[in-house]
DNA sequence: GCCAACGTTGGC
DNA sequence: GCCAACGTTGGC
């Protein structure tokens, strides 16, 4: 298995849980996510160190927020179990939980929001499979390679 | 607030 | 296993 490090792009909702509150926190278990392909990549792909892209969608200048790192493996979503919870799911148990997650830890905010509509001008550059600028891709989780990594970082 | 695109659910 | 209906995402 490659040691190489891998890169992934996280969305939140500024108004909800954005760049500021993780910074606040300092580190957040990313609970909420009930979208399959996004829980593989958490539960299958990441490693602690991995270095993560806050995107803020839903608001007013949607676009890539700041810098944060895998902080922890994947472990199950406690909200799922929750009754009171808007993620509760009643058909996932302790035994067979269906949805995980994983720590997330602030590193940076960057200088400025990189926006969505800027880094549109680069979708040949970042390539088809990039969910970011692929039509109709609402993905929330998505693994970034270490060139759109760059590319991204550059535009800061 | 609108609505296109998508994922999930459930009837058959 | 198909597919219509529904709920959600997220840009605009």
């Amino acid at each position: 298995m490659s040691k190489a490090k891998r890169y992934w792009m996280m969305k939140s909702e500024p108004d909800a849980f954005g760049i500021d509150d993780l910074e606040r926190v300092g580190t957040e278990p990313w609970n909420g996510v009930r979208n399959y392909q996004a829980r593989n990549f958490m539960r299958d792909g990441m490693r602690v160190g991995d270095g993560v892209m806050i995107y803020h969608s839903n608001c007013k200048v949607p676009g890539i927020a700041g810098l944060a790192r895998v902080a922890s493996i994947a472990y199950p979503d406690e909200t799922q179990f929750d009754p009171k919870s808007k993620y509760f799911d009643e058909k996932a148990t302790r035994e067979q939980p269906r949805w995980f997650l994983v720590d997330v830890a602030f590193e940076r905010k960057l200088k400025r929001v990189i926006p969505l509509e800027e880094i549109r001008g680069y979708t040949d550059a970042l390539g088809e499979g990039f969910a970011l600028t692929a039509k109709g891709s609402r993905l929330s989780v998505f693994p970034v390679t270490a060139a759109q990594w760059k590319l991204l970082l550059s535009l800061e």
